[in-house]
DNA sequence: GAAATAATAT
DNA sequence: AATATTATTT
């Protein structure tokens, strides 16, 4: 939360509900540095359970970036050695070492009233996961520990490393321990290297088999039932079966009847017409632009509380996270028979265009994550006095953000410089200052001073 | 009791 | 959001 509001109370009911750091405007190059330091550092810190969802994107990032950084061989050996720091991390957690005070902190609404400081002196949310020792059931269900998470910033290193060497075992250890089919996405950062079902199989053969229940044999340990996926011509038969049996008819066994598809159960139809028809019945009734990942409105509501986050553009500095195209898009040679392509299907039909998927690796809504689009005009010509940012007016029309929460931010180019300190140099020692948020102590503080009614979470302030 | 559908869970 | 799983209805 960032506001100019410098209201304790208010500051503190921020905390209480929900926010994870209150920071008071004018931002600047420092507390973003730390605070993005902390996300940073959180994100490895915290087990795998409890990761929130709005970190992992951060803790993916963080990854693939070192994982590229060790493929370029950019950072060999210098910085080999900070890595071997970053191990240590985790072991002697708290290291007030004077480099800290270079950072001078900014401060959360720490309760710091009639002089009275509230400090949860523990050691905060190092909540280190050691190793979730489930010990797997040789068969059973052992719940594929997503291979991103759960790891903490030493051991994504450990198999960001293994990347660059003895490519083979990591390979191999996906092999068997996802059992060669959907894994999870992993710590490797190309995306494009998920082969589709079709593509992979050297050729179009076998064409009424979905993707990965082909496991010829029944081979014994056949656990894991396979996430059916939907791919483009799945759909189209799909869509084909539904659309020739008829509204009325088209129920899960007899599309599946008309599918064809080895391995495909009535239930997956079942849910996918599910699906199927929420969309239909989603679109159809709105005829004006149908396209169907419509933008919705509701996000620009000019709401004058809805505080946000303006951060900075994963994609802008470092490394190009990657061209983004729906995902039958360019990559993939042999998918090129697009959904766009209207009369491929019945023409007749208010052509399907729920193209799904729309656009990977875009997490809008993740934490530290750009919540308005990237301005594209050059209004970064600001730096001129101190920390402007004046652009507004230029670039709000299209965001649709109240004006008054763009303002008052460090230029976009600061953004990105403690963005990518935070996040290229993960080892660096935590910013002292900011404490973890301290919710309890906040609504204890509420309380005391006779603020008792909390509204609930999510609801705007 | 099975299939379809609705509601949740992952 | 996409699928799977479970619950409820037909």
């Amino acid at each position: 939360m960032t506001s100019n509001i410098h209201c304790i109370s208010t500051m503190m009911k921020c905390i209480a509900l929900g926010a994870v750091e209150f920071l008071r405007k004018p931002l600047s190059e420092d507390k973003l540095r730390n605070i993005w330091q902390h996300v940073v550092h959180k994100a490895f810190s915290v087990g795998g359970d409890d990761l929130s969802e709005s970190l992992k994107p951060v803790k993916d990032y963080v990854a693939s970036m070192l994982h590229q950084q060790l493929e370029n061989g950019e950072c060999k050996h210098e910085d080999l050695d900070k890595i071997e720091d970053a191990s240590m991390i985790h072991e002697k957690d708290h290291e007030p070492s004077a480099v800290n005070n270079k950072y001078p902190a900014p401060s959360t609404p720490q309760l710091q009233q009639g002089g009275r400081l509230i400090v949860n002196g523990d050691c905060q949310e190092h909540t280190n996961c050691s190793m979730e020792k489930e010990s797997g059931e040789p068969d059973g269900e052992s719940k594929s520990v997503e291979t991103t998470s759960g790891h903490t910033i030493a051991e994504v290193i450990a198999l960001v490393g293994q990347h660059q060497k003895p490519r083979e075992t990591m390979v191999k250890e996906e092999a068997d321990s996802i059992d060669g089919a959907k894994g999870e996405r992993t710590v490797d950062s190309h995306p494009q290297d998920r082969v589709h079902s079709e593509d992979s199989c050297a050729g179009a053969d076998k064409p009424n088999t979905v993707s990965g229940l082909h496991s010829s044999r029944p081979n014994k340990a056949n656990r894991k039932k396979l996430k059916v996926d939907w791919t483009t011509e799945l759909h189209k038969k799909f869509v084909q079966a539904v659309d020739q049996l008829g509204i009325d008819q088209a129920i899960p066994s007899r599309i599946l009847e008309l599918m064809k598809v080895e391995g495909l159960t009535r239930q997956n139809v079942a849910s996918h017409l599910q699906k199927y028809r929420m969309h239909k019945r989603h679109i159809l009734p709105k005829e004006d632009d149908p396209r169907w990942p419509r933008r919705d409105q509701t996000q620009r509501s000019c709401h004058p509380h809805k505080p946000i986050m303006a951060f900075p553009p994963y994609h802008s500095n470092p490394v190009p996270v990657g061209p983004v195209y729906p995902m039958w898009g360019a990559p993939h040679p042999a998918s090129i028979q697009t959904w766009g392509s209207h009369g491929y299907y019945h023409p007749w039909q208010p052509t399907e265009s729920w193209q799904w998927k729309p656009y990977p690796g875009v997490h809008a809504d993740a934490w530290g994550c750009p919540v308005m689009p990237i301005p594209q005009g050059n209004c970064s010509t600001f730096t001129q006095n101190g920390y402007g940012f004046h652009c507004s007016s230029t670039m709000d029309n299209r965001s649709g953000m109240p004006q008054n929460s763009i303002q008052h931010q460090p230029a976009e180019e600061v953004i990105d410089e403690v963005v990518k300190e935070a996040i290229n140099k993960p080892w660096l020692p935590l910013p002292l200052g900011l404490k973890p948020p301290s919710t309890d102590s906040v609504l204890a503080e509420l309380s005391r001073q006779g603020i008792s009614t909390i509204p609930p979470r999510n609801q705007r302030l």
